[in-house]
DNA sequence: AGAGTTATTGAAAACAGTTTTCATTATACA
DNA sequence: TGTATAATGAAAACTGTTTTCAATAACTCT
């Protein structure tokens, strides 16, 4: 089992542009509200709810309304860029979805996610294959707790 | 990392037993409803829907009440012996907790769980407790696939 | 830049899942 | 068996999410 690698985030401003121009590129026209959900979530280092969204997003776009947020939602998370991240209450969150793969530390506090490399479930899936006659598509690794700055 | 040991159901009558024991024991009664919901969750392989339980404890119990279905799980819940399960995508299901783990294997298709066994991941938290600063309390493995009779 | 096309918007309504309310029923205990 | 009261189910209330629809705003073409 290798060391845990905490992955940060490096330039949530590039991320942001990123998002807008992928939006573009498949067709996806450029609106305030749109901007406004993206800035938020893409510059965010805690999971953030649908109405989460729509409270800080007022900030940006004052006209933002709750229905354009789960829509800019369902287009991000069709373009993989953002992921829905389950708590312990059920209560559906989105990060950005950095990796394809789902390491995901949260704090059941705050809400803040860690994102981070390091486990070697590759091996241990194709053995569970092999013990269960599943065939195996994806796996979620999520560990919970209090962060540094809730505890 | 250990061989995975996929733990099989041993005796679901059993557990149906030690259910209803452990509701009376905590000063609930037994009810028709709550035996319904009971029998129906503790001899399932299936993580069940609230809805589901309702559909299925039907068929024992004909004045059943969805209502009742949630408050049973509460209780069931509260005892420790009913977990949770996040499906991808995203509904509440149930199923018997069999171990204060959640190491779980779930049919994408048919909803069907396994639990296991066989992974190392002790370490890999106090490691990672280490590189974060989080205080790690629970963590979360989940496998998503096919299962035999699905694919 | 301006006009036209059409994707996108937000308010309201609809909808699904879950919880609360409350009068009635059924369980456990004396 | 009778009694106190926990538990029930129908209906209403609530929360989170999706749909509807007329008005608006973003892109395209000239």
């Amino acid at each position: 089992m290798p060391q845990p690698q905490i992955i940060t985030e490096s330039n949530a401003r590039q991320k942001t542009l990123q998002w807008l121009e992928s939006l573009q590129s498949n067709g996806y026209r450029l609106t305030s509200s749109r901007r406004a959900v993206v800035e938020v979530l893409a510059t965010a280092d805690q999971s953030l709810t649908a109405a989460d969204l729509y409270r800080i997003g007022l900030e940006r776009h004052k006209r933002l309304g709750l229905v354009s947020v789960y829509r800019t939602l369902e287009k991000l998370e069709e373009l993989g860029l953002v992921q829905r991240v389950h708590r312990p209450d059920g209560c559906h969150a989105y990060i950005s979805a950095l990796e394809g793969h789902q390491h995901l530390l949260l704090c059941e506090s705050c809400g803040r996610v860690e994102i981070f490399r390091g486990d070697n479930l590759k091996e241990f899936s194709r053995r569970l294959e092999g013990a269960s006659g599943f065939e195996i598509h994806e796996h979620w690794l999520q560990f919970f707790g209090l962060c540094s700055q809730c505890h």
